[in-house]
DNA sequence: ATGCCTTACGTTATACGTAATTATT
DNA sequence: AATAATTACGTATAACGTAAGGCAT
């Protein structure tokens, strides 16, 4: 008896003739007919009534539907299981204090391992990266130092600088460069996605206004109509700067951030294929 | 994914080696390797730590373990259920009120259908004869009249006439013919297997000893070795009488008894295949 | 050297499709 | 005539066993 049957058995019931059965499994009539006969031969029993030219299941063969679909459930359990199993070890899951790592991260593993399935976590707390990859939920951390955990690796990754966006029509405009302080008590526009930035900005401008922004492309829409401050990094993805706004270096320390990635002991390997 | 190589994965857990397993399942060590490889490869997944010269197996491995004894033990279950429904196919439950009927239709049904399951139940109520063949837990039923019960059909059978059995030594063992009443008094040793014929033993002679044997051949010593009366009928299948012991006819008309077959109308079939 | 696993190769079994046949509507 | 099922037959796939190779203990 082999799980193939009790498909086509399922089959014959639900389209109600071996022609139509057939058909929904891509066989050939002939085919199936003999296939039902092993069936009944394995079972030693008789599992439909022959009616002239029809056949109809009988009480044996319901006997049997039951119990197939029994098992052919467990089958389908143990398939959904072995899935899931499969979609788990494709997914490479990165758990970052900031963006713009898990943008290099993520164009990195989909050139180093295509067809993985990257799944990224933003945070504004560095304990929680470290907490997610040492109890194996994340494989991969972005942090901002390196790492002593036992059983944890770190090593820098890059390096990123925060810089104001500022309308041209704005009269702080006009700087080669400004400190946070300078810009201090402006309101300024944010998106929310940022990670560790957020509590950056809401410390070295602890008087400002902060509009968050949700959505992307609404925030991005805000850029050109409205003519608050902004942030924008020199790892910013699109390179370009937005029209009517200008770029301003921020002189403090505080706005140039090294991430470090780490990962656990165990996961070496990870490293080494990505550097 | 087939039955077949989940009952393989168990047997490597179970046997430890895929030489052993292959062994228990009278297949080639190569062959059970390339089957197992063709299980991972339907899963999508290794099961098995290739660890130099053995395999062990891994997490993936015990996650199917697990859904494959689910699924196997379905299979188990639907096997089970085929066996008793062929079972109780092969099963001729015939309900009579007399034991004597039982060995005719044994012999005949032995004739007519070899590998037929007699199940054969005695007991002293015709209408819990009638009730279980209605009711179909009965293929076929001996009782003392033609029915007219509606959807049963019947027809006469045999006829057995009761004789006493009767020690040469005993004052009644020369009369040529004796009636119950003659003989009522005297303590008698029956068979309790019987049927009806326990009844009309009571009520015939009502006043005699009842000695009740419920072993077959406890009785058949005693018959020889005592010399109280007993019974025997035309009907027995040992023709010959026990030594010292002789046969006296019963006159009285209820020593004489027909019996009739029964059957629900849908097995018709039945009489007709062994008469 | 021995035990266990894998790969390679030729053979066989078995399940498929095509075609012909039967039976019912 | 048309639809549905079975039987007959040739073919191709796939699983098996044998033989050879590799890698540990």
């Amino acid at each position: 008896m082999e799980l193939e049957q009790l498909r086509q058995l399922v089959a014959v019931e639900r389209e109600g003739t071996i022609t139509a059965a057939a058909a929904s499994l891509h066989l050939t009539q002939p085919s199936l007919s003999r296939s039902l006969q092993r069936l009944e031969r394995d079972l030693g029993c008789e599992l439909f009534e022959h009616e002239g030219n029809r056949v109809r299941i009988n009480d044996a063969g319901r006997l049997a539907l039951t119990h197939a679909k029994e098992i052919l459930d467990a089958e389908q359990a143990m398939r959904d299981a072995f899935a899931d199993l499969a979609r788990k070890r494709r997914t490479f899951v990165i758990r970052s204090v900031a963006p713009a790592p898990v943008w290099r991260l993520a164009a990195r593993l989909c050139e180093e391992a295509p067809g993985t399935i990257i799944e990224p976590f933003l945070t504004d707390s560095e304990s929680e990266v470290i907490d997610a990859v040492a109890h194996g939920h994340a494989d991969l951390g972005v942090v901002l130092h390196a790492l002593m955990t036992p059983g944890l690796l770190s090593r820098p990754f890059m390096t990123e600088t925060l810089q104001f966006l500022i309308p041209e029509t704005h009269p702080l405009s006009r700087r080669k460069e400004l400190s946070f302080a300078d810009a201090d008590g402006e309101p300024f526009l944010i998106y929310s996605q940022v990670g560790f930035w957020m509590n950056l900005h809401k410390r070295e401008m602890p008087h400002s206004q902060v509009l968050v922004q949700e959505d992307r492309t609404v925030f991005t829409q805000l850029l050109s109509t409205t003519d608050v401050l902004a942030f924008t990094t020199d790892a910013s993805q699109n390179g370009s700067t937005p029209p009517g706004r200008v770029r301003v270096p921020i002189t403090d320390a505080a706005a140039r951030q090294t991430f470090f990635v780490c990962c656990r002991e165990e996961n070496a390997g990870v490293l080494a294929k990505l550097f």
